[in-house]
DNA sequence: CGGGATGGTATTTTT
DNA sequence: TACCATCCCG
C-alpha cells in the first residue's frame, strides 16, 4: 500500500496559527489554506490542489467536518472519485475518522456510483434487472460479432477503431442520433453505433460509457428522480475534476441543479478538487475544459489553491514549477514547501538503453546500500511500456527484486473471465457475449460451423443465442441444447446456495478446473479460480457490500418506485434527513439477504452484486506486493503515489515528448504535464535520464535529450558524469569522459545538444564535426527531403560518401541518412 | 479443433 | 525486436 500523502507525517508545527475552529480535534494540524478548504461555507467551490498538498486529507476532513457541525447528514453526501482505489481511500480514512457508519452516504467511482442508481432504477432506466456490465474485453467482442453478423468491412472499419468511436460518443453524451455524420464513413460508424446499442439492449448488457449515459439521461428526462435526488445530494464532493470527460461534468450538472433560461440554479454544494497541471488524461475524453466551464456555469465564488506541498524537498518542487510555467492557459499555481533544498535533482546521459538501464542498477544499489533507501521507496517510472523491458532485465541480472504495474489484472485473466461467463449466464441467459465466450470451453464439439448456424437463427428471430439452440437441427442442434441444458441444470442446482457455492459448483460442473487440470501450465489457472472463490467470500463477508455500487437495503430511499416519487420521500416513511448515527458500523455479514428492492420486493442476489463487483473492479493492478521491490511503471501509472528516490527513464525527443503526442493540438503541453506529475513524485532524491540511442521496434533509435531538459532551473541541477565502462556501441572512450560537472543546460538547446555530447563521448561512430563538410548540411540547419518532408538536421557525420546525417522529420522520426543517397536541400 | 506460420503493429488507460 | 491476431492446414 502506497501512502497518498505526506500530511501525517507532516510537522507538527505546520499550522501553528490560531484558528477559532481548530478546537475541533478534526482540524489541527490542516494548514490554513487547508482549513479554508474544510470549513468553506455553503456554496460551490474549486480547490486547485497541487501535487503532494494533501487533497484527500481536506476532502475527507470536509465530509467529517460538515457531518461533526451538523451541517451535513450522511444521506446528504456524495463523493465522487475516478478509480475504486481513490473510493476506497476516503472510505477508509472516513470511517477512522468519523465515529459512526460512513454507510449512508454515496461515496464511489463515477460508473460504481451510475451502476447503484441504475440498479435502483432499472425499470425506469428500460433495463433488465439482472443487467451485465461488459468490460473492454467484452466490449470489443460485443463488436467483433456484430460486425460479422453484418458483413462489415474489418479492414475500413477496424473492430478496435469502432469501439472507439462507441466509447467516444458516449463520453461526449451523444446518441446515434446525435453524432452529425458527414462523410459515408461516418454514416457508417453511426449505423454500427446504432446496431451494437440494440445488440446490448436485446442481450441485458451495458458498457461502461452506457452506465456513465443511461444514467445521465435517466436524471435529466425523469424529472421526479432527478428532483429527489438533487434534493438529497446537498453537498457533492468530486475528486480529481480535471479529468472528468463532457458527459461526467454534464452528469453532475444533473444532480446538481436546473438549467434556468441560460442560468444554472443550484442549491447543492459541488466542490471540484483537481488539477490543472496534473490533467493527463486527455487522450480518454477528460477535459480540462471543465475546470474553466464549472467557475463560470456555476458561478464558482470560493477558489483556493493548496500550493504548500508536503512531499518533496525545494529543489524538487523548483524543477516541477519551472517546467510546468512553460505551459499557457494554466489556471496558475506555484507549489512551495518549507523543507530546504534537498539534494540537487541528477540528471545523467547514456551511450546507450542498456547503459542507462545498468546505471540505473548501479544507482540503486548504492541508494540501498550506502543511503538507506528501500527498495520499495524507490520507483522507476517511463513514459512508454516497452521501455520496462531493459530496466527489468538488468534488475533481473543484479538480483534485485522489482515490481512491475500493469497488465492483466486479476478479474481480467481469462480462467476468470470464463468462470464469471459461465456465473452470468446463470443470471441471464441472454447475455450473448458471454454465451460465446463459453460455449465451447471447456470444447465440447461445437465448432465455427455450428456457431454460425446458430447466429443466423438468432438473427432471424431476434432472440438470443440460448433462445435459438431449438432452432438448429442435427448433432449440433442437440450439443448446442446440451449447452444450454447444462446451464439450466447448474441454474437449478445453485438456487438458494451460498455465493461461495455457487462459483464452486459452477467451476467443477462447467469443466473448466477439469480442463486446466490436464493443461500442462493449468496449475496458476486453477489456482486463479480457487482465488476467485476466496475473493466472492471476503465480498460477502469483509466488504458487506457496502464498499461497491449495488443497491444496498439502506439506500430504500432510492429504491422508491418511479411512480411515488411525485410524493415526498418522506410521505413514504422514509426521513432523507434521519441520521444513521445508530447503525452498526459494520454491516453483519451476509446483509444481502436484506437487499430487497422496494421497488419490487425482488432480493438482489449476492451472485448479482458480486458480478457488478468483477466488472467494475479488475483487481489490483500492481503484481504481489509485500516484498520490498523496486515499483516500476509509467509516469500515467504513477499518478497519486510517491516515492523516496524516483528515476525517470527515456527523457528524450520522440520518446518524453512522445512524438505520437506532437501531432495532436495540445500534445506537447499533456507531455509536459506528464513530466510534471513525473517530477513531483519524489520526495528525496530524483534522477532523469536520456539515452542517446535506444532499441526501438526492433531498430537502433538517435534521440536527442529532451527540450524539457532546457526547461529546468540549472540551480537545482547536477549533471552527473557517466561510468566509464563501455556499453553497447557507444561506450565513450576511457580516459574521455569526466567532463561533465555541472553545466548550463541554456547553452545548449535541444538542437545543439549533440555535439557537445560528443565532447564526451569521443567514439570513432559519433566524431566530432569540426570542419564545414562541403555539403552544406550541419547540426541545427533545416532540409527537405522528397518523402519526409522538412526536418531538422540534428548531426551529421564522415566524409565523402560516407556522410550521413541524423535528421528529425517531426512525425516521420529522426533518421540517419546517407547524403550520397538521400536527396536532401538545403531549407533557406 | 488445435498448432504453427504469417503478417501487421507497436504511447499513455480507468471504469 | 516481440507480441498479437488471424489464417491455413493436418
Amino acid at each position: 500500500m502506497f501512502p497518498i500523502d505526506l500530511l501525517d507525517s507532516a510537522p507538527e508545527g505546520a499550522n501553528s496559527g490560531a484558528h477559532p475552529a481548530s478546537h475541533s480535534p478534526l482540524l489541527t494540524g490542516l494548514n490554513d489554506e487547508q482549513l479554508a478548504a474544510v470549513t468553506l461555507p455553503a456554496g460551490h467551490a474549486l480547490i486547485l490542489a497541487g501535487a503532494g498538498s494533501g487533497k484527500t486529507r481536506v476532502l475527507t476532513t470536509r465530509i467529517a467536518w460538515l457531518l461533526q457541525t451538523g451541517q451535513a447528514t450522511p444521506g446528504s453526501i456524495m463523493a465522487v472519485t475516478f478509480t475504486n482505489k481513490a473510493a476506497k481511500e476516503m472510505l477508509a480514512r472516513l470511517s477512522a475518522m468519523l465515529p459512526y457508519n460512513v454507510r449512508g452516504m454515496w461515496i464511489g467511482t463515477f460508473h460504481g456510483l451510475c451502476n447503484r442508481m441504475l440498479r435502483a432504477h432499472y425499470q425506469v432506466a428500460k433495463l433488465p434487472q439482472a443487467f451485465q456490465i461488459l468490460d473492454t474485453q467484452d466490449q470489443l467482442s460485443a463488436i467483433k460479432r456484430l460486425c460479422k453478423q453484418f458483413n462489415v468491412d474489418d479492414e475500413r472499419f477496424p473492430p478496435k477503431q469502432l469501439m472507439y468511436f462507441i466509447a467516444g460518443c458516449k463520453e461526449e453524451g451523444m446518441r446515434p442520433g446525435d453524432v452529425v455524420a458527414t462523410d459515408p464513413d461516418t454514416r457508417k460508424k453511426v449505423e454500427i453505433y446504432q446496431l451494437y446499442e440494440e445488440q446490448c439492449q436485446r442481450e441485458g448488457v451495458v458498457d461502461f460509457g452506457e452506465l456513465m449515459l443511461r444514467s445521465f439521461e435517466l436524471l435529466r428526462d425523469d424529472v421526479h428522480l432527478r428532483q429527489h435526488y438533487q434534493r438529497r445530494f446537498q453537498h457533492i464532493l468530486v475528486d480529481e475534476f480535471q479529468d472528468t470527460n463532457k458527459l461526467q461534468y454534464q452528469w453532475l450538472k444533473q444532480l446538481a441543479g436546473e438549467a434556468d433560461g441560460s442560468r444554472f440554479v443550484s442549491q447543492s454544494s459541488v466542490i471540484a478538487v483537481g488539477d490543472d497541471d496534473q490533467s493527463i488524461y486527455a487522450f480518454r475524453g477528460a477535459r480540462v475544459g471543465n475546470m474553466a466551464d464549472f467557475i463560470r456555469e456555476f458561478e464558482v465564488k470560493n477558489q483556493i489553491k493548496l500550493e504548500q506541498n508536503y512531499r518533496s524537498y525545494s529543489n524538487i518542487l523548483d524543477c516541477a514549477n519551472a517546467l510546468i510555467s512553460h505551459n499557457s492557459n494554466r489556471l496558475g499555481k506555484n507549489l512551495r514547501t518549507t523543507q530546504g533544498p534537498g539534494e540537487p535533482v541528477r540528471i545523467y546521459e547514456a551511450p546507450s538503453d542498456l547503459a542507462e538501464a545498468s546505471w540505473m542498477v548501479d544507482e540503486i544499489k548504492q541508494l540501498v546500500k550506502n543511503d538507506g533507501f528501500t527498495r520499495q521507496e524507490i520507483a522507476v517510472l517511463y513514459r512508454s511500456n516497452a521501455q520496462s523491458r531493459v530496466i527489468e532485465s538488468a534488475l533481473f541480472n543484479s538480483g534485485i527484486p522489482y515490481r512491475v504495474y500493469g497488465g492483466l489484472r486479476f478479474f481480467e485473466r481469462a480462467e476468470i473471465k470464463h468462470a464469471l461467463a459461465y456465473l452470468r449466464l446463470l443470471e441471464n441467459p441472454h447475455d450473448d457475449t458471454s454465451f460465446m465466450r463459453v460455449v465451447n470451453f471447456p470444447a465440447r464439439g461445437i465448432g465455427a460451423r455450428t456457431i454460425e448456424q446458430l447466429q443466423d437463427a438468432a438473427r432471424s428471430s431476434g432472440c438470443s443465442l440460448s433462445d435459438a439452440v431449438t432452432a438448429v437441427g442435427g448433432a449440433a442442434g442437440t450439443k448446442l441444447q446440451g449447452f444450454v441444458a447444462q446451464i439450466d441444470v447448474l441454474r437449478e442446482q445453485t438456487q438458494g446456495k451460498t455465493l461461495r457455492e455457487i462459483i464452486e459448483t459452477v467451476e467443477e460442473q462447467s469443466g473448466l478446473i477439469e480442463h486446466y487440470r490436464n493443461e500442462k501450465e493449468g496449475a496458476d489457472r486453477i489456482e486463479n479460480l480457487q482465488e476467485l472463490v476466496t475473493a466472492a467470500e471476503s465480498f460477502v463477508t469483509q466488504e458487506g457490500f457496502g464498499k461497491d455500487a449495488v443497491a444496498l437495503p439502506l439506500d430504500a430511499q432510492e429504491i422508491l418506485p418511479a411512480t411515488n416519487l411525485t410524493q415526498s420521500p418522506v410521505s413514504q416513511g422514509l426521513d432523507p434527513e434521519a441520521p444513521l448515527l445508530d447503525q452498526p458500523l459494520q454491516a453483519p455479514a451476509g446483509t444481502l439477504a436484506s437487499m430487497v428492492n422496494a421497488d419490487t420486493g425482488e432480493t438482489m442476489s449476492p451472485l448479482a452484486a458480486f458480478l457488478s463487483h468483477a466488472s467494475l473492479e479488475a483487481g489490483d493492478n500492481q503484481a504481489q506486493a509485500g516484498q520490498d521491490a523496486v515499483q516500476l511503471m509509467t509516469v500515467h501509472a504513477s499518478k497519486g503515489l510517491e516515492f523516496d528516490a524516483v528515476f525517470i527513464g527515456g527523457v528524450e525527443e520522440g520518446l518524453f515528448p512522445h512524438e505520437n503526442a506532437m501531432m495532436d493540438r495540445g500534445g506537447l503541453e499533456e507531455e509536459r504535464r506528464l513530466a510534471y506529475v513525473a517530477i513531483t513524485r519524489a520526495r528525496k532524491r530524483l534522477y532523469l535520464s536520456h539515452s542517446q540511442t535506444r532499441m526501438l521496434h526492433g531498430q537502433t533509435r538517435y534521440n536527442v535529450k529532451s527540450r524539457f531538459f532546457d526547461e529546468l532551473p540549472e540551480e537545482a541541477l547536477k549533471w552527473i558524469t557517466p561510468r566509464q565502462s563501455g556499453f553497447g556501441s557507444f561506450a565513450p572512450n576511457s580516459g574521455a569522459g569526466g567532463a561533465y560537472g555541472s553545466r548550463g543546460s541554456g547553452q545548449f538547446g535541444s538542437n545543439s545538444g549533440w555535439s557537445n555530447k560528443t565532447e564526451v563521448f569521443a567514439s570513432p561512430v559519433v566524431p566530432r564535426q569540426k570542419a564545414e563538410p562541403s555539403h552544406g548540411i550541419k547540426a541545427g540547419i533545416t532540409v527537405f527531403h522528397n518523402k519526409f518532408g522538412e526536418g531538422k538536421v540534428l548531426a551529421v557525420e564522415g566524409q565523402g560518401d560516407d556522410a550521413r546525417a541524423q535528421v528529425s522529420f517531426g512525425r516521420h522520426g529522426t533518421k540517419w541518412l546517407a547524403l550520397a543517397i538521400a536527396k536532401l536541400t538545403v531549407v533557406e
